[in-house]
DNA sequence: CATCCGTGGTA
DNA sequence: TTACCAAGGAT
């Protein structure tokens, strides 16, 4: 959230959750998260099986523990406040320079780029007449020629980068630009250049199959065993819920393994079970 | 630097 | 129904 009754620590956790995730489905999930968990102490001493539950449906759930390894770093490194440096911010866990920098710009109105993947694309589109950025990556270059755009004054400036991915996310999606209702297309290199396809376009990625579904499966399961109650699933069980559809027959123990080292799950050897981690 | 890391609504 | 999509980060 960037209201003004929300503190720096709700808008971190907001913009995170916000990673690749819509909105909608932040937005309620956010708002429990944060009568449950208020500051950043409060989410470092937490459970992070607690905290995988209330993830929910959030997807990517090893941001949930990021998210705890970060609250934990903002209070041994930085008296439990949220430091407000692109420096310290970056070095905090599951913060990028992009939310980084929506956390200066939106909330704080200080002066810096805000390149999401939508105003990355705008700005190659009406800039160099190319469809998508050369790199997965913002460039130095691209920084750069963004801060220069930007107006002087740093609320100005965010409304600009707002703006822009807005603008981005609207009408200069990915795929299927409303080009004919643009406005300003007159002026948009892309346009004069008759909008030339790319040739590298963004890598799809497939999820049928893939380990990603088989860890999600996991991952559900193990939501669900503890939201409910119960002492965590059997490694059999784990690994009979892993198996599916277009998986490779080492597909369940790769990715049980995988969850382990990641800490994502543990197994008790004592009660034979596996369970989210304390 | 390209790839891997979920999820469920929607066209 | 299937395929695409949605405010990135870590490695």
């Amino acid at each position: 959230m960037r209201a003004a009754d929300v503190s720096d620590w709700g808008s971190l956790v907001f913009e995170i959750m916000s990673q690749q995730t819509p909105i909608s489905r932040v937005q309620p999930i956010w708002i429990e998260w944060m009568e449950r968990w208020p500051t950043p102490a409060d989410l470092a001493t937490a459970s992070s099986a607690d905290i995988i539950v209330a993830w929910a449906n959030l997807g990517y759930p090893s941001r949930a523990l990021r998210l705890k390894a970060c609250a934990t770093a903002i209070v041994e490194k930085h008296g439990g406040e949220v430091p407000l440096t692109m420096k310290d911010l970056t070095l905090l866990p599951g913060v990028g320079v992009y939310t980084a920098s929506a956390l200066l710009a939106f909330r704080h109105g200080i002066r810096v780029p805000v390149l999401d993947t939508n105003v990355r694309r705008v700005l190659v589109r009406f800039l160099d007449g190319r469809e998508f950025p050369p790199h997965t990556t913002p460039s130095k270059a691209e920084t750069s020629r963004a801060d220069v755009l930007l107006p002087e004054n740093g609320h100005d400036a965010a409304d600009v980068s707002l703006s822009l991915m807005e603008f981005g996310a609207l009408v200069c999606t990915q795929l299927s630009p409303s080009c004919n209702e643009c406005t300003i297309r007159t002026n948009c290199a892309w346009a004069s250049a008759g909008y030339p396809k790319d040739e590298k376009r963004p890598t799809p990625q497939p999820y049928a199959g893939t380990d990603r579904q088989a860890r999600g499966r996991i991952m559900k399961a193990l939501r669900t065993a503890h939201f409910e109650g119960s002492e965590g699933l059997t490694k059999r069980r784990v690994l009979d819920v892993a198996r599916i559809d277009g998986g490779d027959r080492y597909q369940p123990t790769r990715v049980y393994r995988a969850l382990i080292k990641e800490g994502m799950i543990v197994y008790d050897e004592d009660s034979k079970r596996v369970t989210l981690p304390r």
